[in-house]
Formats: structure tokens, sequence, C-alpha cells
DNA sequence: GCGGGTGTTCACGC
DNA sequence: CGCGTGAACACCCG
């Protein structure tokens, strides 16, 4: 899932096909993601759901939650009489029920939410919706793109700051939603190195790192978001961000600028980082 | 067998 | 305290 565009896919299915019904059992095949107990959720109808950064909410008629994240393999799929016939992806399993299907939540009119994990990283924790925001994730998180980050709270959190650029755009607590795919896509499309420290930025550096990183993900909202590991949408089909990236996992590949650069591989606060270094300065 | 993977958190060293 | 690095979580893929 895993970034803003696929957490936002996601959220986007969940309100389509999930908030109306009812949850009337949950299967729980791997109790490893689950936190909370389970009793607060049966029986009781879903009324929203949120997206926050990163994370998903489902929030219940009890005013009870479900406050997921699926990290880097988590899927939720939805199966109902109105998805039948709807194809899934096998390659990137979003089929159901699977060896990595951890909770099935039996929902009211013969459907059902599943949670499958492959890496088993995401979890699901179970609580009072009052308590959801002040669960550290949440409470922490920084001004999210489209949300409340504008272009001055972007300068300020840039500003002066002597930590790479690209660590601070992925510090959730810096801003909320941003992973290192459209962190590695939004720099290239600023021409500006990662390798750069924060406070190094000019103004006209800020403002075209701000309007890449709205436009990369506006990109990827288009094509349903990146499936590149394991994101599949609530329906189980894959997104197509992966065939349209700038640079994120293009090692060794030309620069899609075409400027006699090729696309170079470092790591940079532990993470693979993917820059033209003729092109980004 | 090895390295690497859309994320987060913690431990450690400076 | 802040910042960087590396590891841990667990498992598949090339």
């Amino acid at each position: 899932m895993p970034e803003l565009p696929e957490t936002e896919t996601i959220k986007k299915g969940l309100q389509k096909y999930v908030v109306g019904h009812t949850i009337e059992n949950v299967q729980v095949l791997h109790p490893g993601p689950i936190q909370g107990d389970i009793n607060n959720v049966i029986g009781k109808k879903v009324i929203s759901s949120r997206r926050i950064g990163k994370g998903l909410t489902l929030d219940l008629s009890n005013e009870y939650s479900l406050a997921i994240h699926v990290k880097l393999t988590g899927q939720l799929i939805y199966r109902g009489l109105e998805t039948q016939g709807v194809k899934v992806s096998e390659t990137k399993v979003g089929t159901v029920p699977n060896k990595f299907t951890h909770v099935i939540f039996k929902l009211d009119h013969d459907s059902k939410l599943y949670y499958n994990d492959q890496r088993r990283f995401g979890w699901i924790k179970i609580l009072k919706t009052s308590d959801v925001l002040e669960l550290a994730f949440f409470k922490n998180m920084g001004p999210e793109p489209f949300k409340d980050l504008t272009l001055g709270k972007f300068e300020n959190i840039v500003k002066g700051k002597s930590t790479n650029i690209k660590p601070l755009i992925m510090d959730q607590t810096k801003i909320g939603g941003v992973g290192n795919i459209y962190a590695n896509d939004a720099l290239f499309r600023a021409k500006i190195d990662p390798n750069r420290t924060s406070k190094s930025l000019a103004p006209s550096e800020i403002r075209s790192l701000y309007d890449s990183l709205l436009a990369v993900m506006e990109k990827s909202f288009k094509e349903g978001g990146a499936s590149e590991l394991s994101f599949v949408n609530i329906l189980g089909q894959e997104g197509n961000y992966q065939n349209h990236s700038l640079v994120y996992g293009k090692a060794g590949k030309k620069c899609p600028r075409n400027d006699g650069g090729a696309i170079k591989r470092i790591a940079l606060g532990g993470r693979g980082t993917f820059y033209c270094e003729k092109c980004q300065k």
C-alpha cells in the first residue's frame, strides 16, 4: 500500500463498498495483526472510513473504530454481490482467501472484507473512536499534501533543517503520507539531488519540490496507485503507476529527460534512492 | 544463497 | 535532544 495515493485508493473503496455494512462476524485466521477486543466490532455497523496519512479507519456505530495500517504488503479486499465476476490480480496475490489472509470480516448481504498481509508488518487496532487520534502514529502525523499542507507550511518544514531533504519529506511526523516512491520521483521532477541538505534549497527549489510532490501523487491517483510490490485496490486489482514512475526502481535505465544520464541507486536513510546525477543538482 | 522490497520503530553512537 | 545508521518485524522474488 503503502503511500498516500495507494491508501487513498483503498479508502475510496472502503467508502464505496464497506461503509453501511454491518460486521456480522470476524474470523481470525492469524491473530498477529489484531490488537484489541474483537467483540467490540461484532454486530456493529460501519458508519465511515477515514485516511490519516498512510493509516485508515473504519468507524463503527458503537463509537469504536478499527485503525488499520497495511505497511508494505497488507491488502483489504471486498467481495460481495456487486463484485461477482470482477477479475482480481493473481500476480499481486489479490485473490481471497489465500495463505496470507489473516482476518475475514463477514458483513451483511453476503459480503466479506478480507485482510491479507504477506509480511505481517501491518496492524489492525480496535479501540474507541475518540482514542484513534491519540495513537502516537496519528497524533504525531505532520500536515498532509492535498489536506492541510500548504506551500507556506512546507517552506517552514524544509527551511533551515540540516538533514537530507529526502529523509525529511518521508518523515511522517514532518509531512504525512509521503513514502519512498513519490519522494524519489518528486525530487527528480524538481531536479533536486536527494543528497542535498534541506537548508541548502533555494526558495524556488522548495516551491518546485512542493509542486512536484503534488504532481507525482496526482498522477498516481489517476493510475490507481503503484503496484510494484503487492498493492491492490479493494476489488483486488492492481494500480499502474509503476509503469509511469520517473526514477523509482529504474536503476541503470536512461534518465527520462533523455539527457545522457543514467539512473543511479544509492542508499539514503536506509532506503533505496534513485536519481539522475546529470539533471538533479 | 544473497540482496532488496510502497513502512515504522527502536537501539545505539556521536 | 537531534541526527544518522542499522536492525528488527517476516517472506517472497530475481
